[in-house]
DNA sequence: CGTCTATTTGAATGTACTCAAAAGCGGTGG
DNA sequence: CCACCGCTTTTGAGTACATTCAAATAGACG
């Protein structure tokens, strides 16, 4: 059931782990399932894990003060999810999670994390680079909010995550894309009748 | 000049540096002024450094379809600042950094980087904590940009950068902000007017 | 003082929004 | 198997807010 996780990291630091440096690690996380719809994590109570999707699927979002709900990040499966700010500060999380369909993660908690990064040099190395690649992700999908309409948007993520829109309800992709749902189904409309 | 780079870096990370790991880091960089305006990095060029800057200041930018610029990121003293995807993959930069005032940077390429996260333990800490940090920030930003109007975002930048609004051009503040500066120049307005 | 750029203001426009209702879809139980 | 229920998506009509276009004012700099 962990295979995956392996070639998540082995994929992102570029070689392969050896069994000492990823038992080590498997040590430190525990599986767990969650029903569909059930909450990883809550507003206004400390993120303690930080979690990686074995299978299903779930994803944050912030509630406005209408309360309204805004997605932030969908993650199926092999995909990492956590509200960071509340994981790393011990501070309570601005963020939910919640299942969007029937969830098994593998939870780290903090201790487990500083221990990965203290231990085993390739997991530091590992946490930097998926660092890097999230900042890199989540900057260009914040100059683009700012820089091209929602109809653009929605083309680039209908290609970027094509799997995505196979399993995530119409509303929230439109939520992650900053718009309301009667607007993506008039984009998705319009679109429809060009071609 | 290179104090505020170690005070930053052991802020960071949470421990003063040896004389010896600093001054490893530092003989992979080195310094370089550039005139207000001129270009640190060019789009459809590759980025070949990430910078750090010692004195004056600089922004990062998107150019939309109708050629509008849209400013991503402001770096005022110690700040770091790059196109992280084009330093890291090598591709052609897809946002311009330029200079707002006269300014001095600390430049380290990409195989100084790799240099000092293969060779320094404590380096590769810093650029993952760095990261963590960024990525913190600028989902923040977003999420507030889908959910919250521009009077707000406009009220929190204030309290969060209060120097920047000395130092940065309103024009440009509202770019940052996602709206027009007849836009930026309402809200304020309006807002005058309440107090 | 004059030029260039940034900011403010006004008026008209348009895009995405709200409110409201209908249609579609899936699952459950009679 | 069909009827019903809850939830999602679509559609329509009116509205609101940021935008565009345009011009005036203010500031900075040589």
């Amino acid at each position: 059931m962990t295979a995956s996780l392996r070639a998540n990291i082995e994929h992102t630091v570029g070689r392969p782990l050896s069994d000492e440096e990823f038992n080590t690690f498997c040590a430190l996380t525990f599986e767990k399932s969650f029903d569909n719809k059930a909450h990883l994590v809550e507003e206004g109570k400390v993120c303690r894990y930080t979690y990686f999707v074995l299978q299903g699927s779930c994803y944050s979002y912030i509630t406005d003060e209408h309360g309204d709900k805004h997605a932030l990040q969908f993650a199926l499966e092999n995909y990492w999810i956590s509200d960071l700010y509340s994981f790393i500060s011990g501070q309570p999380a601005i963020y939910n999670i919640e299942a969007l369909e029937p969830v098994t993660v593998l939870m780290l908690n903090k201790e487990g994390f500083q221990k990965a990064c203290d231990l085993i040099p390739i997991f530091e190395r590992f946490f930097r680079i998926q660092m890097q690649r999230a900042y890199v992700a989540i900057q260009y999908r914040l100059a683009k909010t700012n820089s091209v309409d929602a109809e653009s948007r929605y083309e680039e993520f209908s290609h970027l995550h094509p799997d995505f829109l196979q399993r995530i309800p119409q509303y929230l992709i439109a939520s992650y894309l900053g718009i309301k749902p009667q607007s993506l189904s008039r984009i998705r409309k319009e679109m429809a009748s060009k071609k």
